[in-house]
DNA sequence: GCCAACGTTGGC
DNA sequence: GCCAACGTTGGC
């Protein structure tokens, strides 16, 4: 099982929306970063735990739990002339971008802000301190475990 | 709203 | 393949 942090901006994708459909699966779809999409096509994988992190708010923090139910497949909205997420350059044959599939867990009992990320030495090599526009991270056991532990949150 | 960081595009 | 221009992200 491997720890992930996934990015949202809230006003777009916020967690209160996954947590409103708790038994449903929720496509992480719109993912446009290169690097970002190697990790959904190739390296994320069913069971693995997400930390769930808003972003481009006052108080941007990790807000709750999510588990990956499907791993990476074609992201259909790059194929949708009409939606946000168009990419004329994708097409069936060669789709470009992946999404997966995830699923709430639960909620943080205490939200892990930027601020207290930042200021743990133990969490300085994360890229959310220095690479901040990553949107899909990898974290390392240890740093989940203590992002856990800074939440008061044991997993489910 | 500003701006730094960084990714992408396109001319050469 | 280099690099300047430009666009986007996201913290502040």
């Amino acid at each position: 099982m491997n720890y992930w942090l996934f990015k949202t901006e809230p006003g777009c994708f916020s967690f209160d929306n996954l947590k409103n459909r708790p038994n449903m699966t929720e496509p992480w779809d719109g993912v446009r970063n290169f690097q970002a999409r190697n990790y959904l096509r190739d390296t994320v994988k069913v069971g693995d735990l997400v930390l769930f992190y808003h972003s481009n708010i006052p108080q941007p923090a990790i807000v709750g739990l999510a588990t990956v139910v499907r791993e990476g497949y074609p992201d259909t909205t790059a194929l949708d002339p009409e939606g946000e997420h168009f990419d004329p350059k994708s097409s069936p044959a060669n789709p470009i971008w992946y999404m997966v599939d995830v699923r709430y867990l639960k909620e943080m009992t205490r939200q892990v802000s930027l601020e207290q990320i930042k200021a743990n030495p133990l969490l300085e090599a994360m890229p959310l301190v220095n690479r901040s526009r990553l949107s899909i991270q990898p974290v390392t056991p240890e740093q989940g475990e203590i992002i856990l532990a800074m939440g008061g949150t044991s997993l489910p």
